[in-house]
DNA sequence: TTTT
DNA sequence: TTTT
């Protein structure tokens, strides 16, 4: 009965892959860059350091899950550390990865457009909850915008 | 040399306050909304049951991030809890907060637009950061739009 | 699906309590001291400053672990943070607790061994395991013992 | 700004080694296994499965806390997940391992005292604060004793 | 092997 | 490379 508990957030580095074992359990692979935020001590310049971590996810939600993710997803994960160790060539391999209990969808992925707007509403489209359409559903094509203006935060040296 | 971490995720109860304390700190309260998703064992549907954590935000930070939260706003929070208690009317209080270590913003909250798209481009100003533009920096009105289908997923029985 | 996760560490505060509800589910209840270790700024001493978190935990392990913890005992818990709310006497009245996933028992609790002392050496007795006999197993009374040597830990400023 | 947040406990799997960077910055690294309980699918036993887990802490408590740890020393661990690659051999390598920023003591480690008695008490030496004599300091031999009545646990089926 |  |  150890702690063994991990929070991560950040962005999908490829698209997830699902696979059964044998038994027929499903299996979820994804990775997720959790980036640090740091100043290089170079230029001065606020820099994401990314952390690349393995995550793995079983059972029917990992099927279900797989639907709503893809390479670019942002996600808050809770998990556990589960470590792994094989042979190979003659030489001792392990790794350490991240079992996930639980996840929450914090964007709607690539390609799954619908940050749509009604006129002057107070919530244009908005994402509210953790639940997105799957990225098989694509949204109608809208129409073109400027790029978010995140340069602002920036600006004012605020690097949450 | 205790360990004391919270890590919860959910959605604004209100606009948050800033006010300093007598010696400069800056201070911001605000509410959040952890749900819980259950399924109602009388109706059989899925409902959300609030956590109502308040939290408390200290620093040169508090005030900058004041800007990017509103009420309706989804956070992602780190923190400590911490316990207070003072007497009124002749009666004991004491109450059980959340103090923010770190915060990630979930969604662009409301009233701040923006979610504007670029004709077939693959992240429609897509938000991809836990940066959005201030809440007192207003877009300008987007075209109407139809409610994201997250109906879809309850009608999977997915209650992730 | 939000997240909800809270890991703390602490000494039990009273005994505590079991009993059941109408359905017959085992409910633990206990209150835990989570200290933080702050310099008073008059006396520039070290002090512990305690959050009281009310604890509750369900199911068959709750009566099993009711056996291993009495007032004093050091736990190191997981779990989530739940909200209620009720009214009493017109007034409107909300807490705020902490929903025991995994409880890890630190220490031996109270009366079980009492910073006894073999002749001379410094700490007469080791722990090593998170496990310990049921509080329901009395041990013979023990000598009489000086207050354990955490002084040292003082003199050398490290206020871990 | 991303969530990066790490809670385990578990036992060290060698003793600590500390170093210094070129600046000077001391450099703490040990193992630490964090155990999964799980039953064997062939015997029904309980049994331990380890995670191992690298950890590294930097800064002046890194020589303060060394002075705490052993081998088999049980620990209570808050940090963040640091990943990191290089090359050898022509092969890409990386390794993902925990940055601590909390440590707690649940034990007092090997060679700290071993269940030593005063006159009778069933456990010599109760541990009731996460503070421990400096490992560089022994205590002399301690009578022998019995083991821990640890079996009765598993004898109740119950595997916390 | 890598994301934003 | 491994702890209890």
């Amino acid at each position: 009965m150890s702690i063994n508990r991990v929070n991560i957030s950040g962005n999908l580095t490829r698209d997830p892959e699902l696979r059964a074992t044998a038994s027929g359990t499903q299996v979820l692979s994804f990775g997720v860059a959790v980036n640090d935020r740091r100043r290089n001590p170079q230029t001065g310049d606020w820099e994401d350091y990314p952390n690349f971590v393995d995550c793995t996810m079983f059972g029917t939600r990992a099927e279900a899950v797989s639907r709503y993710l893809q390479k670019g997803s942002k996600v808050a994960i809770e998990g556990k550390l589960r470590y792994s160790s094989w042979e190979r060539d003659g030489q001792r391999r392990s790794k350490l990865e991240v079992i996930v209990d639980e996840i929450e969808f914090m964007s709607r992925g690539q390609n799954q457009g619908g940050y749509s707007q009604d006129g002057g509403s107070s919530y244009g489209g908005g994402y509210s909850g953790g639940y997105a359409a799957p990225a098989a559903q694509p949204a109608p094509a809208p129409a073109p915008v400027q790029a978010p203006p995140a340069v602002d935060v920036y600006d004012e040296d605020i690097p949450f």
